[in-house]
DNA sequence: TGTATTCTACCTTTTAGTAGGTAAAGAGTC
DNA sequence: GACTCTTTACCTACTAAAAGGTAGAATACA
């Protein structure tokens, strides 16, 4: 019960790893175990087959997500500076070529369960309430401005997101996310 | 020499369905075999390994962005017209929850050859070119507005786009992609 | 006749998974 | 404290199927 829980863990960190990087398709169970030392059928044993992984990797990213914004809310009441520090949460993996695991799991959606499914899409919409509400009560205290509802205005900053890690992988230039991250934020004040 | 073409082409087409739904590695060319009824090792003839196939599906892809942006270039001269018909271009795969050819190729970019990858940075190259000019026409010309520079603005529609696939898809709800496309839209008249 | 295209029949490696064994750690009993 | 008994976590060894590809024969076309 105790050591468990590191071999898991490690198991999820190096898959996550690998589905930001090669997508879920790209990697096998041989590829996880080679990489942290244990056989195939270890993995098998904490996570019988693949879609348990996608689930237990979906699940431990919202629930980490969930802590993140929550921490955000914590440190800063100006909300500016709250959807600034939203985008850094998208800026970590295109240091290194890499999309966040919702994007490549939205990619891989037709070969994963519909579980996974619903997960990812509880995730995303998690991000859009928090934006959403965010960018109501920046605009009615006054120091935050946009065109149309929250709702549409939260889309369009986490699809810009998105897509951002996607062009900043393929030109293999992060400047290219940068720039449509501080697009978003003077646009917005 | 005549044949040749129309199986190559057929290959083509099955495979660009198949990227579009389940990525390039979610696929082998069993699936393209028998979705259009022949053998494998026929279409190892046109396309010797799947890396060919790649490269084929990009530049076939290339080409044909090329021809519709001339055709939008020649039937209309508003340039919000030109924007708002850029845009279907992308609405077309939303309708199956597939997302169009280069948002799955950058994903799967990490598995595929450095010849790919640039292809598909130039691809990326010439939507931004092209949104570019057309933005900043409509601008000089009075009838678009945006803040910061034209290529800013460019990259931000390009990824919010990117993401609207993958955000419709994963809602499986087409409105969500039709939500950010009109707020594009409205930001711009 | 010759060339282009497609086929059958292989092959090797990888993938995803199962069966069953073992060493170590804990819990309960005497 | 030594004695089982069970659980946990990992292993070896195996399997069936699929992926990716090759060699060479058969067929179609010009």
């Amino acid at each position: 019960m105790n050591n468990n829980k590191n071999t898991a863990e490690l198991i999820l960190d190096t898959a996550q790893g690998l589905v930001q990087e090669v997508g879920f398709n790209g990697f096998s169970y041989a590829h996880i175990a080679e990489k942290i030392g244990i056989r195939t059928a270890s993995i098998h044993y904490h996570f019988p087959n693949k879609e348990d992984l996608a689930e237990a990797l979906i699940a431990r990213y919202n629930r980490e997500f969930v802590a993140k914004i929550a921490e955000i809310d914590s440190e800063t009441t100006n909300n500016l500076d709250k959807i600034r520090r939203y985008m850094m949460i998208f800026s970590i993996p295109v240091d290194t070529y890499c999309t966040c695991l919702s994007v490549m799991l939205s990619s891989d959606l037709a070969t994963l369960t519909e579980k996974v499914r619903e997960k990812l899409a509880a995730f995303f919409t998690a991000n859009l309430t928090w934006v959403e509400r965010v960018l109501e009560q920046g605009r009615s205290e006054g120091h935050l401005q946009f065109k149309g509802t929250a709702q549409a205005q939260a889309h369009k900053i986490l699809t810009s997101l998105q897509g951002a890690q996607l062009l900043a992988r393929t030109f293999r230039d992060a400047n290219r996310f940068n720039m449509i991250a501080e697009g978003v934020i003077s646009a917005l004040s």
